[in-house]
DNA sequence: TAGATTGTTAATCGATTAACAATC
DNA sequence: TAGATTGTTAATCGATTAACAATC
């Protein structure tokens, strides 16, 4: 007998990555709204804010299923409580570290985590001299201790802070462990079983981005400058 | 009499902000190959070894300039070469760095940024106790100082690594000592003058994106676990 | 030559933006 | 009512992917 298998309803239509980095900007801002008494916000409002088209705001905050009403606009409250539910953030995921070293110590101590769904529960690295110590209160355990410990606890994100050669082989023992999740800051190209999600975080490609278009920006602005003395000759 | 503008080839078409992201890919793993002795490389090996599409490696080395020959593929040096020059990191930019809390001082110790047209000469810092420290050699100034110091050094590059509520008066400072291009790991919204460049390092949004997502592949293996329990009963 | 790869043009796909009816 | 805003559909835009001739 061929069973009909039913479309699982929780995979849907996936959301826009764009949308999704988008998500915690409102949320910020409305969070400050919040704060001024309102109870009423307009996607104007948001977009005059932000720099963002009203269009696009309204398109980002249906996938959260909040609905409006036309003159009025999103009742802020249930606003907010849509975005922290649809993000996820209501139920924190419990999360490992591995590389203790200056970016980690950073992540080890980034303010508000937990209330973005992520906490860092313990600590790993591979030079003994870290291990045993707390860094903004978290251990760190030896890497040997890695995959039993994810396994044991159920962890199912990771964050990868290691220098780039070791990375491979952090995100294997990730894999090992259960970890479904890796938010990789290695300038490195992880390979990892399809069930793992990876989420590069590589500081150089965003370098790569910002200084090339300084460069074309100061070109453009020689440039001009070249044609106004041109100008002036000419005239 | 009406002076023809010439437009300015420098700004020429915008290269794709993917594309620009996916520079500093191909660039490590050409260098890596540069080790192995190899003198040619097709995209296709660079796609195999990146997970991507040879036609898109082709079209994003075609920004560089480069000219590959069929069946051969592209000179390994004269491409590392012309990425490096594409993207502007044969000249090093001079930059300033405020907030050297954690995450600044992750960043000041940060290796290589020099490789990538990066060079951080000072940090900056509202806190006293932490003025006139040498952070990883970088030392940190009061940040009074910034824009004397920006106009003086002609500095163009600003990272922002201070708290959120702080982070639009460093913007403003910076614009008033020159800068051109700020990297902002605030979770900010900063507004600046429309010469300034901003690229937003918002790890809360990253962390949004990972999240959702793990979040989503979940529930849809949760949907699959409960419908092969159907499957089981019904059999 | 045969076959793989480049360079380039066309088709597709996905996200943003525009248009507009419904409605408060 | 008049006017602003939502919800939704269509048009546009830009990036990715496919197709294919040129060529080594």
């Amino acid at each position: 007998m061929a069973v009909e298998v039913e479309k699982p309803e929780a995979a849907g239509r996936a959301v826009p990555e764009p949308s999704l980095r988008r998500m915690p900007l409102y949320h910020r801002m409305l969070k400050q709204l919040m704060d001024g008494q309102r109870t009423q916000v307009t996607c104007t409002e948001i977009g005059l804010q932000l720099g963002l088209d009203p269009t696009q705001i309204r398109k980002d905050l249906e996938y959260t299923g909040i609905a409006g009403r036309p003159k009025v606009g999103y009742p802020l409250g249930a606003l907010i409580a849509a975005i922290e539910n649809f993000l996820g953030w209501n139920n924190v995921n419990d999360a490992f570290l591995v590389g203790a070293g200056n970016l980690g110590a950073a992540l080890l101590g980034y303010p508000h985590f937990a209330d973005y769904g992520l906490n860092i529960v313990a600590a790993f690295d591979r030079d003994e001299a870290k291990v045993g110590l707390a860094i903004h209160g978290k251990e760190v355990f030896p890497l040997s201790r890695l995959v039993g410990l994810a396994q044991r606890m159920h962890i199912l994100i990771g964050i990868i802070t290691v220098p780039e050669p070791a990375a491979q082989e952090v995100a294997d023992l990730m894999a090992a462990g259960g970890i479904l999740a890796i938010w990789n800051f290695a300038p490195a190209h992880l390979k990892v079983p399809p069930q793992v999600i990876v989420h590069n975080e590589n500081l150089y490609c965003s370098l790569a981005s910002l200084s090339q278009k300084l460069a074309k920006s100061l070109a453009a602005k020689a440039s001009d400058g070249n044609a106004e003395i041109r100008n002036q000759r000419s005239e």
